[in-house]
DNA sequence: TAGATTGTTAATCGATTAACAATC
DNA sequence: TAGATTGTTAATCGATTAACAATC
């Protein structure tokens, strides 16, 4: 078990509980607030505040990370983000691989938003023949075939679903054979991977419909509550 | 707690645990599967691996619903459907109103998948005058000022932030407070809501920064292991 | 009946939380 | 020192899982 890496081993190569992974973003978010108004330290408690979260749940996240606080203190604002940041994939540019070229994969290739937070569109597929060579946002549409090719060109990390509903499930097999690490689906309906550890998956369709749960539940509570 | 309406409240009124909702909507699409191929039963087993999970899982989260297999038969696929289609929010229509009409914005408004999933886009609001008034989809584009009065008059249920980033927790806030029940943020950024129950958030920037981390972590492992 | 499969129990696991000793 | 805040412990809670009695 012993680490190569150039730093610390035990945050960057073990595991750190899949709750707390979920909630590094979050914390990071709030201390880049901090330090746009030049705040330098931050309590638990100040910072679970920005989160939404408690502050014991805060330290012992933070905890998993080191002993990076300062007790009678707080954290550095500075140093926090710069680890957090580390561990959240080191800040490299993670590129994305856009399957379908209809109008919503044109509008999300477009689209600057992920080229904002370090996740650029670097490649676009679709299965039309026609379509095949034409540029948009100056990428170049190649055949959904050479998917595989295509990741492992551009280094694709992150895949985007953007087909009709009957072709999500094929795209979803291709990415996750060309290696992708999370999968982003818009196509109207839920799409299975394999349960490999780490591959992260989001079905707009389910959360629409985990959101429908709620709607229903609630008007059962106005009728009976 | 006597229940008014007009089906049985246990599965309704009351709360189902949130790992197994997460997970019906799963198990739904397992059953459009089967009942497409005219299966009209199904072993826990079966449904376990249409959903990825073992079938342990999935008695369990169906006997929360009720007692509605058959011991060494199975479960009837289109009874099973209707139940949890039922409970998923009744198979009505949720309304979705897109805050933001750039091209994001727009592009989502003509995309047919959510009117496919049962979630037609019902309104879009902008901040910019020059825009407000124009019809997209033939849906005529208001001004975001007004978004508590479009989200009554259209009943909307989600809220989706095509905004750019610095717009985006205004957005959010602006929706909580009209009473949509579910968020889903393309903004470049994370945004926070107040810890009320059963409302939903999806951050596209949290999920990607997670992918970071399982990619980090797997690059560390490959260099270490 | 014999075989199959559910529904439930009980053990286990991971996440949350309050409390407080350590310590700046 | 006195006050503040961390880092950790231990209790609690919810979710998972294997096993099996109930029963079709």
């Amino acid at each position: 078990m012993a680490a190569s890496s150039d730093y610390p081993a035990d945050t960057s190569a073990s595991s750190l509980p899949e709750a707390t992974v979920v909630r590094l973003p979050v914390y990071f978010r709030g201390l880049v607030e901090l330090a746009e108004e030049g705040v330098t330290t931050v309590a638990s408690q100040q910072l679970a505040e920005l989160a939404g979260v408690n502050a014991a749940k805060v330290r012992k996240d933070l905890s998993y990370l080191g002993s990076y606080g300062t007790r009678g203190v707080g954290y550095d604002v500075g140093f926090l983000m710069l680890q957090i940041g580390r561990i959240l994939g080191g800040n490299e540019p993670a590129p994305v691989v856009i399957v379908g070229a209809g109008n919503l994969g044109k509008a999300l290739s477009r689209y600057d938003g992920f080229g904002a937070s370090g996740f650029p569109v670097a490649a676009i597929v679709d299965a039309d023949p026609v379509v095949v060579g034409r540029k948009v946002a100056g990428v170049t549409i190649r055949h959904v075939d050479d998917l595989h090719e295509v990741v492992g060109e551009a280094g694709c990390q992150v895949g985007i679903i953007a087909t009709p509903a009957a072709a999500a499930q094929g795209a979803v097999d291709r990415l996750v054979d060309a290696g992708v690490r999370s999968i982003l689906n818009f196509a109207p309906t839920v799409v299975t991977v394999p349960d490999d550890v780490g591959l992260r998956k989001v079905d707009l369709a389910t959360e629409l419909h985990i959101l429908g749960y709620y709607e229903h539940r609630r008007g059962a509570n106005r009728a009976t509550g």
